[in-house]
RNA sequence: GGAGAGAUUCCCGAGUGGUCAAAGGGGGCAGACUGUAAAUCUGUUGGCUCAGCCUUCGAAGGUUCAAAUCCUUCUCUCUCCA
């Protein structure tokens, strides 16, 4: 009876992996009933983490519920190295402080997916505990084991040294530092995005040399970001951060190029597949409209991180502000003398943030509401009379509210 | 160590003495349209006391009435040779 629960697992687990090294190795840890030990090392140079990064974060949740054990592995001197990993050039080096800086970070936002506060199902390790004790004759031995042509065979060492640019020695080296990393763990399951395979693959090989079990790797399928063509990354600007607020998920998702919808559910959501399949029929027969999809994902997403009272908030929120493009009632307050003034020097105090060009460009191409009157003209004065309330539209996502009172 | 190439506005990338706040694309923002913060179309995208002025083209100097464009030095990046 105990299969039949792990090949519950499995089945959840195949709906967001690309694959599994290997299944009858990943039957056989589940099946032995001891606590297993899933290695999640962390490049931490860029603690931002999106809804990708959660696809891996939900699966290891899932085997914590099922009573195993994270042990979340801050790659402190690997870090310092640069993982090569999708570059087309080196990494800069790092100091230690930004590390420390980025690994709290980074442990701050797992959090909202992992059990992070106890301490049989989450520990943390540190990769400088064993590298930094290294020696060089130890660093040495381990390299022997591994040939030049076989870290060279990498895609990316490959088309870089095609294209003519450099490979440094310490970035060749990486994925062997990262490999050992598993023998210190004695991990027994990694889960990782499927550029992590060659890397992670270095692991079973010295785990095997050292005499232990090799872990069983499983990589996850990569999904594109917002704009639908390249996967989600800070600088693409087209991710789902997991420290986005309820609303600005919702939003985004929102922004979603429509194709992508049915996608999204199953990769990010818990969504019954059976459900899905409904909404993809539904939407290929146009019976369901786009954005009645994007509002399923969407709340969906938002119940998920924020639970089910938040994502039916925004849900109307978003309703009511751009369907109906109601005035929305958390609209932020400001306080307000009365007086007169230029209505430039008004959106001034409103988006202090902006230079005076840039709201007057606004101003200039309508986007500036008073009540229901498009105003346009950055010098028009304007009298707001002691105790009046007014509500100022700039643009499509800012509103405010106006107090006009003596402080 | 030797020989070349290059560093441009958020990004990519044109621009080789005045017509350059600097083409084009991307991204962003805004408008129209829309049951979407989709798609599409249009506009816009250094700052300001805004029909004018000020600050930008790796850094510092110099030539010139005038420089992103020429000269010198420096810093960094890349390619090739050994």
């Amino acid at each position: 009876m105990h299969g039949v629960h792990n090949e519950g697992l499995i089945d959840l687990f195949a709906r967001t992996t690309d694959d599994i090294v290997s299944l009858e190795e990943f039957r056989a840890l589940l099946d032995s009933r001891r606590q297993l030990r899933i290695k999640f090392g962390a490049d931490v140079t860029a603690p931002f983490l999106h809804l990708g990064h959660a696809v891996n974060l939900w699966m290891m949740r899932e085997m914590q519920e099922r009573g195993h054990q994270v042990q979340f592995l801050i790659g402190d001197f690997t870090t310092r190295i640069g993982d090569p990993t999708g570059r087309s050039t080196g990494r800069p080096e790092r100091s230690q402080a930004d590390i420390e800086h980025d690994a709290a970070a980074f442990l701050e936002q797992i959090a909202a997916v992992l059990i992070t506060d106890n301490p049989a199902l989450f520990t943390v390790r540190r990769n400088a505990e064993w590298w930094g004790a290294a020696t060089a004759a130890d660093l040495v031995q381990r390299l022997g084991a591994v040939t030049v042509s076989r870290l060279q065979s990498r895609d990316m060492f490959r088309s870089r040294q095609e294209s003519g640019s450099e490979v440094r020695m310490h970035e060749l080296i990486y994925p062997v530092l990262q490999g050992w990393d598993s023998v210190e763990l004695a991990s027994d399951l990694t889960i990782v995005g499927s550029d992590q395979l060659f890397n992670e693959s270095m692991g079973r090989f010295f785990q095997e040399r050292q005499g232990q079990q090799a872990q069983v790797i499983i990589t996850t399928k990569i999904t594109p970001g917002l704009d639908g063509v390249k996967k989600q990354s800070k600088s693409l600007n087209n991710f789902v951060a997991l420290a986005d607020s309820p609303r600005d998920k919702f939003g985004k998702i929102m922004s979603l190029a429509d194709a992508l919808v049915v996608q999204w559910l199953q990769v990010y959501t818990t969504l019954p597949l059976p459900e899905i399949e409904q909404i993809d029929q539904g939407l290929a027969a146009g019976s369901l409209h786009p954005m009645e999809a994007k509002r399923i994902l969407a709340q969906a997403l938002v119940e998920r991180y924020h639970g089910r009272p938040a994502a039916a908030a925004e849900d109307r929120w978003f309703r009511e502000t751009f369907s109906e493009r109601a005035f929305p009632a958390d609209a932020p307050q400001l306080c307000l003398r009365p007086g007169r003034i230029k209505l430039l020097d008004l959106l001034v105090l409103l988006a202090p943030d902006q230079s005076r060009s840039e709201l007057r460009r606004l101003l200039l191409s309508g986007a500036v509401l008073l009540g229901a009157e498009k105003l346009a003209d950055p010098q028009q004065l304007l009298d707001f009379p002691e105790g009046s309330c007014h509500e100022v539209k700039l643009g499509r996502r800012r509103h405010f509210r106006l107090l006009v009172q003596e402080e």
